[in-house]
RNA sequence: GCCCCCAUCGUCUAGGGGCCUAGGACACCACCCUUUCAAGGUGGCGACACGGGUUCGAAUCCCGUUGGGGGUACCA
């Protein structure tokens, strides 16, 4: 282990999990534990968050689901912030005491109106001069000094910011609260914090918080900011217009090998780490070659039907036992109590390649569970209404009752219905149509002959003549 | 308003002066395979925002324009 390698992910708990906010836990992740280095998982408990613990549980399960483990020993955490508020404070009065702060007696509104009076924007250090001492309703600020902060980011190289620029902020409220940017510096501080990978919506703040390192007499950390997710319309992803909880891609069966190994192909490649060009690559090779260096500048588009190429790759990549285990939740919701698991077993090769998501496996094969299909009636419009469908299934029926019980396996019924179809002059595409309604519902569905097989003969049969009697009505 | 960041196919990206008539992946289209739908195979469509420089040579370097995004609270 290597001590000074220190990277923090400090989330506030908002009831769940951010899609973003894997992303950069996951970046830290693979640099930690690449490096030899510590992950810090430190949340900022707000009050809210503290009467809600289950909150707090959500980050830390989120993050097991990607395989960042509690357990593991490059793993430190979770603090919460709000241990180190006597820390946070007491930073603010050294801060003072060492004329990097002062104090404040404006409100917000007379910083408006004075601000507005004199043409000029924000506050302007109207009372940096004036020599207050704490007080009730004071506020303590930064005295931003003359010059210019370069912050060394390792993504995007030296950014210089102009002091004039930047007010004199606020440290601590008039409430005696530290603001959380004095906060987030001083937790940063206090657990030797080597390295702040964060997104980019936080550079602009950097300065600030470098000044706040210097001033308080620490060599900042390594800054490196990776550009935001954004959806279609190209805005950073929120809670309230976009799909971003983690949470609900888990439930809706996404697999999280494929979620990060997705979340790391925006704005990083992994380039040589994969041999064949595809960007299908598994957590160990990304570890040991995620770079911050290589990390791209621009924002990207969180494309969920990416996300479900990939996540139709890992499931392709499953073994059958893995698979049915994978897909039994989501058997549990959907079908009847005590459904049958060796007839989904029989199944699960052939439903493999056409799952998106595990959410869509009960979907494909539900009408092997239920006493009847449901018949879905576009598709019965669709393939019962020729003139060969009712003497198709009579055949049918007719040539699969004579089966005996051991001859009834998917190849034989395949061979029975090539019988009957050359009598009618047909193809076999054309031929299985009216047979798939009648014992699925639908016109599309897994391959139809190995489905009848696990179906068995007598309800096959039973559901044919359903169907012939529905025709015959 | 002010500050900061960004700009290669529809999307995610490769690219760090000649290897680029710009490569891959997802999506899309076509064909093959085929038991429907998938999966798989083959092929195709498709981009260096614009304008100036620098250079023998620019997607790559510099400047500007335009366009996008983010930040700017006694929010976190």
């Amino acid at each position: 282990m290597n001590d000074s390698l220190r990277y923090r992910f400090a989330p506030s708990p908002t009831g769940f999990f951010h899609v973003g906010g894997a992303r950069t836990a996951l970046m830290n992740w693979a640099l930690a534990r690449s490096q030899g280095g510590t992950f810090v998982l430190r949340i900022e408990d707000t009050d809210e968050a503290r009467n809600r613990p289950e909150w707090t549980d959500g980050i830390v399960s989120a993050l097991a689901w990607l395989g960042i483990d509690a357990d593991d020993p490059h793993f430190e955490g979770p603090l919460f912030q709000s241990h180190f508020a006597g820390e946070h404070v007491a930073a603010a009065e050294r801060l003072f005491a060492s004329g990097h702060a002062y104090y404040c007696e404006m409100t917000p509104d007379e910083i408006q109106e004075r601000a507005k009076a004199e043409g000029v924007n924000g506050y302007q250090g109207w009372s940096r001069e004036l020599g207050l001492g704490p007080g009730p309703g004071r506020a303590m600020r930064f005295r931003v000094p003359e010059g210019q902060t370069v912050v060394a980011d390792l993504v995007r190289g030296e950014v210089t910011f102009d002091h004039a620029v930047i007010e004199d902020f606020v440290l601590v409220r008039g409430n005696g609260a530290p603001v959380f940017l004095l906060a987030n510096v001083v937790d940063d501080v206090t657990m030797r914090i080597s390295h702040v990978v964060r997104a980019e919506e936080h550079l602009p703040n950097t300065p600030k918080q470098q000044m706040i390192w210097e001033a308080l007499g620490h060599e900042p950390p390594v800054w490196a900011h990776v550009p935001v997710l954004v959806n279609e319309q190209r805005k950073k992803l929120s809670k309230r217009r976009d799909k971003v909880a983690l949470e609900m891609y888990r439930d809706e069966g996404y697999l999280a090998p494929a979620m990060v190994n997705y979340l790391m192909t925006l704005g990083w490649s992994p380039g040589e780490a994969s041999e064949d060009g595809s960007e299908i690559i598994g957590w160990d090779a990304i570890e040991q070659a995620f770079r911050l260096e290589d990390v791209n500048l621009s924002p990207a588009f969180f494309d969920v039907k990416k996300l479900g190429a990939f996540n139709g790759e890992y499931i392709r990549a499953m073994s059958i036992d893995d698979l049915v285990d994978a897909c039994a939740p989501f058997l549990d919701a959907a079908l009847p109590e005590g459904w049958d698991r060796g007839r989904f077993e029989a199944m699960a090769p052939h439903i493999q390649p056409r799952l998106v998501t595990l959410a869509d496996a009960p979907g494909l094969i539900d009408f092997l569970f239920t006493d009847d299909p449901v018949i879905d009636e576009e598709s019965w419009d669709k393939t019962m209404t020729s003139e060969f469908s009712a003497p198709l299934l009579a055949d049918a029926v007719a040539s699969y009752a004579s089966f005996a019980v051991g001859d009834w396996n998917a190849d034989q019924l395949k061979a029975t219905l090539e019988d009957v179809m050359h009598r009618f002059g047909l193809k076999l595409g054309k031929a299985q149509a009216p047979l798939r309604v009648a014992v699925t519902g639908r016109t599309v569905g897994p391959p139809l002959f190995e489905a009848l097989e696990v179906l068995g003969r007598n309800e096959t049969l039973r559901r044919l003549q359903v169907a012939l009697d529905r025709l015959a009505a």
